[in-house]
DNA sequence: AGGATGCTTCGATTAACATCGAACTATGAA
DNA sequence: TTCATAGTTCGATGTTAATCGAAGCATCCT
């Protein structure tokens, strides 16, 4: 018998196509219940439920009872493995219909988790590394100074960050940009601004970011902020 | 029917344990042959030669006939993936075995495809970057002037690898040290070169790459280089 | 040319897993 | 208290996929 790390657990449990369809139900970062879990998935809940069993043994969702409602989220480590495999799939041409308008739209802006992907995603993120608002290695982003003070007048909460136990700021590697963006506490939080400010929304069902006309133009604006070095 | 990316095909593929063991003992970067694989899986030639069908119409593996053999290398992108996975299945304790003497070596100094990972692959990453030698986004990591100067002096071919197609650097997040290694052209070079000098030898039929006493002083002595700001 | 080796293909067999109807439990509303 | 809803569990069924022996093809060695 083989030693070493079981990695076909993992891809089996992905590869079950009713299994794969609930978690990348998932990635939109919104908690389903166990019932909009089957349907998205297509199966009964009955079926459901017994996939649901296998996930949250493996640790790759995590259960929370309210009332008589089971609502699941996705492990954020999980998400970061999905987002590679929807590359992987998506360089090979393994995709279920063809491309459509909805495609683009995914690849322009779209929510990874909980985070914003796509294009303006990675827009974002090399924004705040080349106006050094953070810094240090992608895994392990820190706030600097003129950091701090962009993101208090962009009225995120920095303490509740710093208080929070997830990474406060880490790179996501995007699958249809090929370059990264911004994971963690505060790729939440900006997202959560954005939607705030009304400058975007996500599109029911599914992943897709929809920017507002003007929205878009302050999210550029935003960005169009004169280099400092 | 579901439209989208097809992870639950990437999933089912790595989710049969002899595919996941052929495709883990590709992660050595060394090409090996049908029944080479057959034996790293436990399974006979037949079944190993339906296995690497599948894995070949997927473009995960690729074939190449040399007389009657037929060698078989991993996509790079797929041992990304891997990797991911990996560090995924030791975090949730999915092992085969228990943890021994290996599972420390592996953690010290493996290889990941065909470049250093491991304590010592982060701590080459992290001496380059801090000393200025590469710079840029990890994703698309770039040589500096004094990193020209550097590399030349440790005889590595960078015309060769300005030559090179596939990405001079790059980061590869290491599960077992939670950071990143240094991938891409670059990073093969200088595991080769480490070979070629004696500093280190992979172990047979493991990922292990054990460092001689005198190439660890060595490989020590070349990171603990006084640093330039 | 004949034998050996590496590998592929085919067909039969077996095992594993997903599926759902029925029955049940837990929670909420009337 | 009763009924409705959400979800779980059980058992039976069907499907899918992995397995290997046998046969065959391609390549190499004597």
């Amino acid at each position: 018998m083989k030693e070493g790390p079981n990695i076909a657990l993992a891809g089996s449990l992905i590869g079950d196509p009713a299994r794969a369809n609930m978690l990348l139900a998932l990635m939109s970062g919104k908690a389903l219940t166990a019932s909009e879990l089957a349907r998205e998935a297509g199966i009964t809940v009955q079926t459901a439920s017994f996939h649901l069993a296998k996930l949250t043994d493996a640790e790759f969702i995590q259960p929370r009872k309210q009332g008589r409602h089971r609502y699941f989220n996705l492990a954020e480590d999980v998400a970061v493995i999905l987002e590679q495999l929807i590359g992987l799939a998506a360089s090979r041409g393994h995709t279920r219909t063809r491309t459509g308008p909805n495609d683009l739209a995914l690849r322009k802006a779209r929510i990874c988790y909980d985070h914003l992907a796509g294009e303006s995603g990675v827009q974002l993120f090399d924004f705040l590394k080349t106006q050094g608002l953070i810094c240090g290695p992608d895994e392990d982003l820190q706030i600097s100074n003129s950091g701090t003070d962009f993101f208090n007048s962009f009225e995120i909460d920095l303490d509740a960050m710093y208080r929070s136990k997830r990474p406060t700021c880490k790179a996501c590697l995007d699958w249809s940009a090929r370059r990264s963006h911004l994971a963690g506490w505060l790729g939440a939080a900006l997202l959560q601004k954005f939607f705030q400010l009304g400058w975007a929304r996500r599109l029911d069902n599914s992943r897709i970011i929809q920017f507002s006309p003007s929205g878009e133009q302050k999210f550029q604006a935003l960005l169009d902020v004169p280099k400092r070095n």
